[in-house]
This record gives structure tokens, sequence and C-alpha cells, in this order.
DNA sequence: TTAGAAAGTCAACAAGGCTGCCATATCGGG
DNA sequence: CCCGATATGGCAGCCTTGTTGACTTTCTAA
């Protein structure tokens, strides 16, 4: 369906936020914030040589230490190999450390050690410099719009996913 | 800077909105979003054998024909081999047309073919139909402050970019 | 006219996705 | 106690898409 039509067809309604013109500027918005996004913890991991992959894993045991290998998996959406190569290296550099389950001796519980913290905070907090920049501009309620929009760009699942992520009510 | 010491900071003000859990649930939010924000036309993609890089070079050769492959490089923010890469193939199976530069004849000038066209427009609006149930679902109000986000994400020059960006006033 | 800059191409390498297959340890039900 | 299911790890090999280095063609300014 093209624009003009489009607009005609919402004719009395507020809905010219809906055009292709639009949607396609919060297509480009998303290309270039997410670059914008993983552009400071990319630096540090260069410098380390990790990469992005290893972030994520760093940053999902942070926030729920012990999750067993198949939650970290199921959480980041990539199969178990390739994420074994990742949780390999982390764990040999003394990153992570992997414990027998106590529970159910098949698995292994994941947990960040003191090195590990370290780099997951000195990450963390390059990401939240920037984003705490943009929400400072920004204002709250642009802050809770962006989050809206995003939660509803999200498969079902992963929202389900991400609205049951526990807050980490830190003093970490 | 705790959590607890942050918000003691901000006493007397109406920045919760930027505590360091706040700030963690946006990351996630953008991970996660991000994500499904690829997943449809990853799904066409691989059945051509394409990946994500092809899509964002018909992207923006879409949005603005003719343009040379170093200013393509420097929207998409990659090296000129990897994008030549990606290039080589589109132009090969027909979806680009590289023509040599008028004024200068190192230059190529970029534009789709119908194939390409055709295969963009597949692409992008299996993108919009997402980001169109997500914005009518969040609401215009939503939408702008997810919009006034993400560009205060961006690096300076990349907003810009972002800024300069034509409207495509269309009839596509 | 010639040196150097700029645009684009080719070659080779690395990260990190993927699939397929197999081994090991453990658990739980019959 | 055994057997199928589950959790994890490892190896091989593939693909996409980043990277750097070296090269050609073309343009421009001295």
């Amino acid at each position: 369906m093209q624009d003009k039509a489009r607009i005609q067809a919402m004719v009395g309604e507020d809905l010219l936020f809906l055009t292709d013109d639009q949607l396609r500027r919060g297509i480009e918005a998303m290309f270039f914030a997410y670059r914008a996004f993983t552009a400071d913890p990319d630096l540090i991991l260069a410098d380390l040589d990790y990469g992005r992959a290893h972030h994520r894993a760093l940053h999902f045991i942070h926030r729920d230490p012990g999750l067993t290998v198949t939650s970290l998996l199921a959480v980041l959406g990539v199969t178990k190999q390739s994420l074994n190569r990742v949780l390999r290296t982390l764990i040999e550099d003394g990153l992570v450390d992997s414990r027998i389950g106590r529970r159910d001796r098949r698995e292994r519980q994941l947990h960040l050690t003191s090195a590990g913290t370290a780099l997951e905070r000195r990450l963390s907090e390059a990401q939240r410099a920037r984003m705490r920049a943009a929400y400072r501009n920004a204002g709250p309620q642009a802050v809770a719009g962006f989050r809206q929009v995003l939660e509803a760009m999200m498969d079902p699942e992963t929202r389900a996913q991400y609205q049951a992520l526990k807050d980490l009510s830190d003093d970490r």
C-alpha cells in the first residue's frame, strides 16, 4: 500500500505516525542507534581479544548468578556450540566459574569470578554512560515511550522472558 | 556509583529513571528488540543466501539512488573491502547496477535494478510490518519518545548523517 | 608531466554464527 | 538395576561479514 493510499484510509484519525516514511525513519534510527549502543563496549573488548558474544555472556551471568548453560542459551538465542566456544575462553581466562549443580549434577552453574565481575562492570558502565546521557537528554516521558515501543517490538516469547528477568535491586 | 548513592544525590528531583537498574533494563530492551527487529528480514534473506549486510546495502541504495560506494561506506560504517564483497554479489545477481560516474570516472554510482527494487520492498515490508504493529500498539506519544531516545544515543556524526537523510516523500 | 591522493578491487585472515555427530555423566521411572 | 532422556562438552567444517594489506585506475595539483 502506498503512503497516500494509506493516509487516505486514515482520514479523521491521528495515525500519521504509521506512514511508511515514519516507519522507515524508525528502522534507520534503530540501525544507527544500535551501532552506537555497542560501540563503547566493543572498544574495550577489542583490546582484550573478546567480542560482543563474550560481553553478552558476562552480562547475563552477572544479572543472574548461578544460571545454567541451558538457561543462558535460551536467553541469548544461540546454539550451544556457539555459546560453548565463548564460555570456554571465559572460563579458561578465569572470568567465569563453572560449578557442578547441587540439585542436578549434570548442570553447570555459572558465576563471575572477581576478574569477571570487574570486566562486566567496566563494560556495562561504558554502555550505561551512553544510555544515561541519552535518557537524561530525552527525559522520563521519552524514556517510557522508548521502552514501550521496544517491548512491543519483541516476539511474545522474548517479551515474556524479558519481563520475567528479575530486578537486581543492587548494591552491586 | 551505587544506586542508593545515586538516588541520594537526586533528592527532590524526578530522576529515578536514571538509576543503574533502569539503565540496565533499557540495555536489555535494546538487545532483545534489535534481535526481533532483524528476525523477519533474516528469514527471507536466508532463503536467498544473502545476509543482513545485503539488506543494509539494498536499503540505502534504495533510499538514495545513484550514491557512490564511498558514500554508502560512510553510512554503513564498515570497510570498503567488506562492502565490496556484498556489493559484488548483488551486482552479479543483477539486483544492483554499478555505473561509472559521469563527473568522476573513479566513482561508481549505485542503483537498484527492478529485481533489486522488488527484493528491497519485500524485505522492508517485512520489517515495517513489525515496526507498524509496535508503533500502533504503543501509540504516537511513545513513538516520539522512542525516536528521541534513539537519536540521543547516536554519535553526533551519525546523528547528523541520520538527520540529513532526505525524506523519500513517496509513491514508490 | 608527474607525484600523490582518492576510488575501487582482490587476497587472505578472524570472529562468531550455524549444522552434524558423538561422548560422558547424570537423572528418573519402571 | 537398567534404560531412555537430559545436560553438557568436544570436534569438524561451513558461512557471513568484519578486518588489514597490496594493487589498479583515475583524477588533480604542482
